[in-house]
DNA sequence: CAGACTAGTTTGTGCTGCAAACTACTTTTG
DNA sequence: CAAAAGTAGTTTGCAGCACAAACTAGTCTG
């Protein structure tokens, strides 16, 4: 049991951010969801959305697509195949540690 | 289930501190330890440990008692009822959520 | 054409986790 | 018995990060 806990340690930091885990978590349900989506399902200001979606691309574990709804921008997220492998490994730590 | 995403935003950050939740989970399981079964638990520093230690102190989630071994100090440390029912909270909603 | 709205991005600040350095005491060893 | 090594922690300095407020850029409305 006291090993386990010490894969605690180790867990990817980038997702263990409450903020990203909403945003992660919600990715991995629904697989693809625009800003405006996320910005309501997570509560979050539009500034904090903004930084965390690029950290999480930085991270290559959500891509970002920046296209157009009639005249007006839409910014497109997924997660990557990267971006769900570390989701589930996530959950398999957190599962296992607690 | 896009409701329950946001618990994540209130979550608890002293706890939802890796090393801290480490901390904290080894207490939950054994009631009471002394400094140096959790600095050999955790893999910690022991500067890291003291100082989270001390955090957890403050938030009033764990009980520090300064004694003696002998002739060495001893620091035991133990989980407060607030620290278990915030650390019960804490799995509720990594449970639901994830 | 001025003000309000949409859809985000950038910036400044303050907090916080981390390791290394340090304190204080005890035991061993030459 | 004095110096070195060990025990048990605490303090400190810095680097990184999350957050909200301010800002950018374009669009609609009266």
């Amino acid at each position: 049991m006291s090993e386990k806990i010490q894969t605690l340690a180790g867990i990817d930091r980038i997702i263990h951010e409450p903020a990203r885990l909403m945003i992660v978590a919600l990715l991995a349900a629904v697989e693809e969801a625009d800003f405006q989506y996320l910005y309501q399902a997570t509560g979050l200001t539009k500034g904090n959305l903004s930084v965390h979606l690029s950290k999480l691309e930085g991270a290559g574990y959500v891509a970002i697509e920046k296209t157009f709804r009639g005249k007006y921008p839409l910014t497109l997220c997924r997660l990557t195949e990267r971006g769900s492998e570390v989701f589930r490994n996530y959950r398999k730590v957190m599962r296992v540690a607690l």
